[in-house]
DNA sequence: GAAAATATCACTATTTTCAGGGATAAGAAG
DNA sequence: CTTCTTATCCCTGAAAATAGTGATATTTTC
């Protein structure tokens, strides 16, 4: 059996040696290449023959979750292993609709990790329990609120709401009507099944929508 | 010279690993030990005779500030470095106030981190250029809106309204009438500087108000 | 080419928030 | 003993948000 040359990215360095530290004793691996940014990963894949990616999903210039898209769509024989600070269900879905062969959660054990990639080399997927747990929450709460997606519109509506500007200000920013703003607002409440603005504002910002 | 004995701690098992590694090459430095608790550090310290301790702030059970606060209190000749993911104002503010000799966020590099270890050691402070910004944002924010500390009270219905209350529902909750929770209200967003509810709150989790 | 999603606008009525005053009582800190 | 902080309470009026319903034009998607 061949070694396998991987690719660790995340943009704290002293992860980045913790993770290579982590996996550098397991025979499977052969080369292993750094990156603190998405754009450098998409570079690495040209230059090498790579197998495994294990990337972080914040991160500068092109965070995880594009890197992902990147790669399930132009290099799909390459396995990616995504690792997240949060376990947030909307993260956990994310990651798992674009096609993640793994996802485990940063305050793992060292175990875990290459257990992890142990099995997704093996040609099967690997996720936490925390991480398969937080994937049926947010099966069960888009049940609750069939469209939880925010159009671009309504997201940047909610921002400005985040911003402390009223219906009125917002809509001579945005160059409409108050009652548009009003009804992007409604829609926004609809979707994220919140009753506040206090509650929709909260909503994105714990579940990542802002970022 | 002799070698100075070192505690490392952090809840992430590979944060841990990289900053070892990252230290382990370092001539000054004796024992390592590693733990991923704040209560852990406090056993390690009646154990061995350590000299500087880098830690974490966000961490289960004690925490890093709590740590810190426990250090300056009971042991104060042993040396502390904090790191941390977040860089706002408050959070560093905390530290500084509670006499860390060292603030470094994750995202340094090695050199810096080892940098830091060094002049710490050499009993001076340490503080990235990073963080020294956002100090001068935090004495310039305190400035303007005089207190900013909220009371236990405030918190309390600040995290209500969080949680969607109205100010009727609030004060049904707590027993307590609708005018006092108004006037709470209006305290909480003259402290925090916001014009609306929701500001107060996005303040309040950006901040680590809630935690 | 039809269906779905998005973005736009309108009206009404009720509830809630915000801004502005002011007041009292208890306890901590100096 | 006085000052500061905290927690409590009260009132008013204007501004804003929410809930409910309905409608139209333009993209995007299938």
């Amino acid at each position: 059996m061949s070694k396998i040359n991987i690719i660790i990215a995340d943009d704290h360095l002293m992860f980045l040696e913790g993770i290579n530290t982590i996996l550098s004793d397991m025979e499977e691996i052969g080369d292993v290449h750094l990156a603190t940014e998405g754009n450098q990963v998409v570079r690495l894949l040209k230059q090498f023959e790579i197998g495994l990616i294990i990337s972080d999903i914040s991160m500068p210039k092109m965070d995880g979750i594009e890197l992902l898209t990147e790669i399930k769509k132009k290099h799909s024989h390459v396995k990616i292993i995504m690792l997240s600070m949060l376990d947030n269900h909307r993260t956990v879905h994310k990651v798992i609709q674009k096609g993640a062969d793994g996802f485990v959660p940063k305050f793992t054990s060292k175990e875990e990790l290459q257990k992890a990639v142990r099995t997704v080399l093996g040609n099967e997927q690997y996720f936490s329990e925390v991480i398969k747990q937080r994937y049926m929450e947010s099966v069960f709460e888009r049940k609750k609120y069939s469209n939880i997606e925010l159009s671009p519109r309504e997201k940047e509506v909610l921002a400005l709401l985040g911003e402390e500007l009223t219906s009125k200000e917002i809509s001579e920013k945005l160059f409409i009507s108050v009652n548009t703003v009003e009804t992007h607002r409604k829609n926004i409440l609809l979707k994220t099944g919140s009753k506040t603005t206090t509650g929709a504002v909260k909503y994105a910002i714990e579940s990542g929508l802002f970022d």
